[in-house]
DNA sequence: TGTGTTTCGATAAAATAATATCGATAACTA
DNA sequence: TAGTTATCGATATTATTTTATCGAAACACA
């Protein structure tokens, strides 16, 4: 268990926490690193590094316990106690992700969206709260929101990221197609559908 | 202009472009690699060496030409000639990226939808069809579909997955939180919105 | 109990990526 | 026109990430 785990390693649990559920789904209760990599298409001395920065319970010809493993991994995650979110724009991605159920079993608590326009305002397809933006002030003060989802159009997402961080809000996930300017202590991920489009078709053309 | 380039260059390339997309309105005709790195929160030594690799006309205290410099990211990102896509799933998701039109201007056409229920066929509120998924054979071998796009349910990922691969289509992009087997030379990208908002999470309690 | 096999973790090496340094060049200014 | 400055690109350095190697641990089985 080391201290510092790199970005590229976190992307990569998730991943074996998917494969670890999977095949103990199918009664297995040991499993190799190599087992891991040629399922994952990893290396598997990379797959034995990432679980050593998480977990400490290799054992030589055994392999990995799956369910402490699986729990170390829950554990780094967060998958048990829940990170609060909210929605800034109910439109079609917003109450997409708003409706979207798999948040939850990711440690995340999408709780409601808010959007300039009041017509949107009332709940969603599941029932989830949509609020008009004017009402976010007194929320966020009620309340401990952890991440802003910024699912407006992009000629909106500045203003919506400003009144974001005026409430206090220290991290930002965004899905509209530009940059935004925060201060350097809120962490913002772009999210840019698009462009993962656009570089799966560069990588088509280039291997052709 | 060197020949190869780093996935990681590449995922940088559409924030140079919407950057300078954006000044260009402003007005702006030239840019210094230090302007862009201070923008755009980079090193300026990276930002050289990345467009060194799509372009290759900065000038000493000039900078870069803008419009060339667009020309030339919008001719490597292929944001000219489009290549085509299909989504599998209509439900929530699949119907907000069919009915989004900000993929255009990436170089990708999102032609239609499939989907196992019959009663989704017809057309999306932005009127693209939505064809029931015994239609694509027939589909798939009278024109060119260079992309898939999976926003079918977990469960249902990888059989979709096969009928993809089976059908020719060589390159996915899988919204599904799930991992999937294809052969090797089939491009799969997964797109985990709830891994990316996880590790938004991670970092904002990290950081703390 | 001893030998063989599997698989781990630690360490070393190689590959990749980011950052720093610096001479060269083009424009501006006096 | 000569000096000054901004900025580039090339090269060198440093940091990070991936991959290879190898001794040791744990079990199987004779
Ligand atoms: N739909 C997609 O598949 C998709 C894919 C990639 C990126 N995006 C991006 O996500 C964003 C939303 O896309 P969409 O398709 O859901 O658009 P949409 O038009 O369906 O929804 C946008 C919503 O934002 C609301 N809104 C506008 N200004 C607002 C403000 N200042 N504050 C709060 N809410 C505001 C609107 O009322 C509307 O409900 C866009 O930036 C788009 O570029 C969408
Ligand atoms: N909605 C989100 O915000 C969100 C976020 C992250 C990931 N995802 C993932 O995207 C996928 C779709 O999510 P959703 O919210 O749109 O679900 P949804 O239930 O709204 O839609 C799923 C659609 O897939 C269709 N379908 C089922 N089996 C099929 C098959 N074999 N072939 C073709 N179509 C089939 C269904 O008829 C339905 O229309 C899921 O895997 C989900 O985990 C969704």
């Amino acid at each position: 268990m080391s201290d510092y785990i790199s970005s590229n390693t976190m992307k990569r649990l998730p991943f074996y926490l998917e494969y670890l559920l999977k095949i103990r789904d199918e009664g297995i209760v040991n499993v190799s690193s190599k087992a891991i990599a040629v399922a994952l298409n990893l290396g598997e001395v990379q797959v034995r590094k990432d679980l050593a920065s998480i977990s400490k319970n290799g054992r030589p010809k055994i392999g990995y316990e799956i369910n402490s493993l699986i729990g170390d991994l829950q554990k780094f995650l967060g998958y048990k106690d829940l990170t609060d979110a909210v929605i800034f724009g109910a439109g079609k991605l917003g109450t997409a992700l708003l409706d979207y159920n798999g948040f939850e079993e990711c440690g995340l608590n999408v709780l409601m969206a808010f959007d300039s326009n009041p017509k949107k305002a009332g709940k969603s397809d599941s029932g989830k709260p949509i609020y008009t933006l004017d009402e976010l002030p007194m929320i966020a003060k009620s309340m401990n929101i952890s991440i802003a989802i910024i699912a407006v159009p992009a000629q909106h997402a500045q203003e919506v990221c400003d009144i974001i961080v005026e409430n206090g809000i220290k991290a930002i996930l965004n899905f509209a197609p530009v940059h935004l300017d925060a201060p350097k202590d809120v962490i913002i991920k772009n999210e840019n559908l698009a462009y993962s489009l656009a570089l799966l078709s560069i990588e088509l053309k280039a291997k052709k």
